[in-house]
DNA sequence: CATTATAGTGAACACTTGTTTACTCAATAT
DNA sequence: ATATTGAGTAAACAAGTGTTCACTATAATG
């Protein structure tokens, strides 16, 4: 399932042309080959701190030692996949600024595309969910300040779209904290929904739905403490 | 560290009275220093799912084929570990059923409450936020599934103490479900609180005294949908 | 074209891992 | 008092682990 079936090892060397850096392009290939390959083995919901250096370098097609050309350690790769993670938040935040939100029904809406965007990058959430709270603490603090900078961000948003124009800059912080917590947690529920029970996924929705209303419900009689 | 300094071995024999059945009071000491092995490795920091039987049988200062003896597998002294979770937090729940709410200032003497709680059983919440996303599925479904009866059970209290008597059973159960994945994320930012850092634990308890003030705040404007 | 730098190789190393086996020997049951 | 049971032991196993080293071959540099 992962060895070196004839074809993966001679991929190595572009076969067609390399044209700008062919040689640091290669490397950073074989970059991307690691980290993609720590995030298959995920897949199957194994979490990250129980990979092995060989069995990554093993689904990449690489030998172990070529690892340490990329990283120092899995922790390393692991550093590298939380800012993976980052860009592709900030993709999700990026998109809802672009296409604006639709007038009614704003919530329900935007719980269906989150919902879809989790399903479309779940490697990337898969991983996050899993080093979030088990991985080293070096990776779990990269993660949570990638998590304060999409709250932060998602804040300006909401001030840039004038929503909820009377709250002040710090309130509007404290809200999508909770909501980006709330995102997380919903985020591995929908990692784990069986298949072939659309039943379950209905009601995820609608508690997921449910629980952001209850909030926004808190941040329209939110006044200033003091 | 943890190998057998003299006197653990010799202690696995009560030397006073083993009143009872000895014998199998015997057997559940050691599963007891097993669970107990797995929690001391954790407190560095490092996550369930990093763990090997052999690590854990030599912190409990038992020869590794006697692990069988009590699990099959580490998975299942993981979920031996969720029911002791579960254990901790209905205690958490009672603890505050007994004594009742003070009146005044409910929310921020209920963190700080909490916030001690977390730190005395540190070892446990610990485990919980390693393994919620990171461990097997079969744990994750297990932790997941005590989270939720924990929930359930702090809203049939809130109905029992007549707090937001207004209310359906079904909203109570959306708010405290809110609640208490509020409380879980909380409580890893607690465990990784810098010691030396006072300024950062205030902030860290302000954020969640607010969190909670923002999510009773939506459900005191909470009304049924539809 | 000749030289150099370096991404990836292959083999070896010293360990650790999970699991099985035959065993001891004390608490129970007869 | 004797037989049985079973918790913990000691040793061995094949397999997997992280890391190192000298190496090859090719892209980049002169």
């Amino acid at each position: 399932m992962s060895a070196d079936p004839a074809g993966s090892t001679s991929a190595r060397r572009g076969s067609a042309a390399a044209p700008p850096g062919s040689r640091s392009a290669q490397k950073q290939l074989t970059r991307e080959r690691l980290l993609n390959a720590a995030l298959n083995l995920m897949e199957t919901g194994r979490g990250f701190s129980s990979l092995s250096l060989r069995e990554v370098t093993r689904e990449a097609g690489v030998v172990p030692a070529a690892f340490y050309r990329h990283f120092s350690d899995l922790d390393e790769l692991g550093l590298a996949l939380v800012e993976a993670c980052g860009v592709t938040l900030r993709r999700l935040l990026r998109d809802a600024r672009r296409q604006g939100l639709p007038p009614t029904q704003i919530l329900r809406s935007s719980v269906l595309i989150y919902k879809n965007y989790v399903k479309e990058n779940h490697r990337y959430f898969r991983f996050a969910a899993s080093a979030r709270g088990g991985g080293s603490p070096r990776i779990r603090k990269a993660i949570r300040i990638e998590e304060s900078h999409f709250a932060n961000e998602m804040a300006q948003d909401m001030r840039d779209m004038n929503l909820m124009p009377k709250l002040p800059m710090d309130a509007l912080e404290l809200i999508c904290g909770l909501v980006v917590t709330t995102m997380m947690n919903a985020a591995t529920d929908i990692l784990d929904l069986p298949e072939d029970q659309p039943q379950a996924e209905k009601e995820l929705t609608e508690n997921f739905v449910m629980q952001l209303r209850l909030i926004f419900l808190g941040a329209r009689s939110w006044k200033q403490p003091g």
